[in-house]
DNA sequence: AACTATTTATAAGA
DNA sequence: TTCTTATAAATAGTT
């Protein structure tokens, strides 16, 4: 019988584990057909078992008919940019990505930190003036030096966009002295000029 | 209250219908992201609403790569095939990116009941335990966002060194350039080459 | 796989 | 939506 909560982490106990796992696999897949019966959605569910083992569960096609009618609605470009603009979402997606992680990595943090001691007793009083002052943190942090880094970092692009114009423009004109000096050899007849160099 | 076993079909009262739905989506995400924990399975959820709207989880990688996992055991990447994966990557990323965010509203929503419910416990002693957590938690959010903007920072001063040696570079070819021209005009005894421009 | 003591999910009500 | 609460359903540990 239960005794206790389950702690929410991995059945070290393979034997047990593998027991949990047909029980609440099945649990499964019987919510996941009754939400689809009741509600009227479409429902797909994949597992994986440990071994590669797999189960799944679609209520309507398949799953990776799910999956494409999740993917696709939202592609209408026009057919020139598609490469590039891929591929800048893809990169911008990335360092989304990896931010948000890091976030998701500092909160996880957080919440094990907290739960870790605060178990006992706080009055709301006190924890109003603790949440108000992590807000003043957070505040600060974002407002002060995030901004001056932004700021920082805007002006470096800004540099950086100026210094390719300026390249660009050096190329032109060095091209544009390069046809001079072809010109002046084929007028003044003087064969490989650049050896007097 | 429950009243009753709930009758296994469509739920025809709208209302109810989405209510439950908004519940029994809640727990069967619930029990999927459990089932995945307890017995170390990779799970892929997904669920669509009438309106087309999306709910899902996977609890390695994205939903379709548990699907390519499903179908395709090897995938390898031709050549032919970058555009397309750039697409794919793309969706995926914003797939991710969604699963991502869903997560940190988790996890901030957590942070929100604990403090919500944390009422009338915990001693002064303890606030102050907790107070130098939050400072810790704050801190390390603070570091790791500045370094990332200081990576930013430092690949940006990067890209200017290297612009600004290319500029160097091209200004010196275009000096020497512009003595062949001299000396040219000066050999072939042409003057003011420049007018031809 | 079957049995139950418990926990968990959730339908209905607010 | 969200919360509360009574009840149904799921399931952990045991046999």
């Amino acid at each position: 019988m239960v005794r206790g909560k389950v702690q929410m982490r991995k059945i070290e106990n393979p034997v047990y584990r593998r027991v949990t796992f047909c029980k609440r696999r099945a649990g499964l897949l019987k919510k996941a057909k009754e939400l689809s019966v009741l509600c009227d959605v479409d429902v797909g569910l994949i597992i994986f078992s440990s071994r590669g083992k797999l189960y799944e569960l679609s209520t309507k096609g398949t799953i990776q008919e799910l999956v494409e009618r999740y993917l696709n609605p939202s592609v209408t470009e026009s057919d020139d940019s598609i490469n590039v603009n891929n591929q800048a979402k893809s990169q911008k997606a990335e360092v989304e990505i990896s931010v948000l992680k890091q976030e998701i990595e500092m909160l996880h943090k957080g919440m094990r930190n907290m739960f870790g001691e605060g178990k006992e007793k706080m009055t709301y009083e006190q924890l109003n003036v603790l949440e108000k002052q992590l807000e003043v943190w957070i505040y600060d942090i974002r407002s002060a030096k995030v901004k001056n880094m932004i700021q920082e970092i805007e002006s470096l692009k800004n540099k950086e966009m100026i210094l390719k114009a300026a390249n660009e423009i050096l190329l032109q004109e060095k091209s544009a002295e390069r046809s001079i000096v072809r010109i002046v050899e084929e007028q003044s007849g003087l064969l490989n000029v650049s050896q007097m160099m």
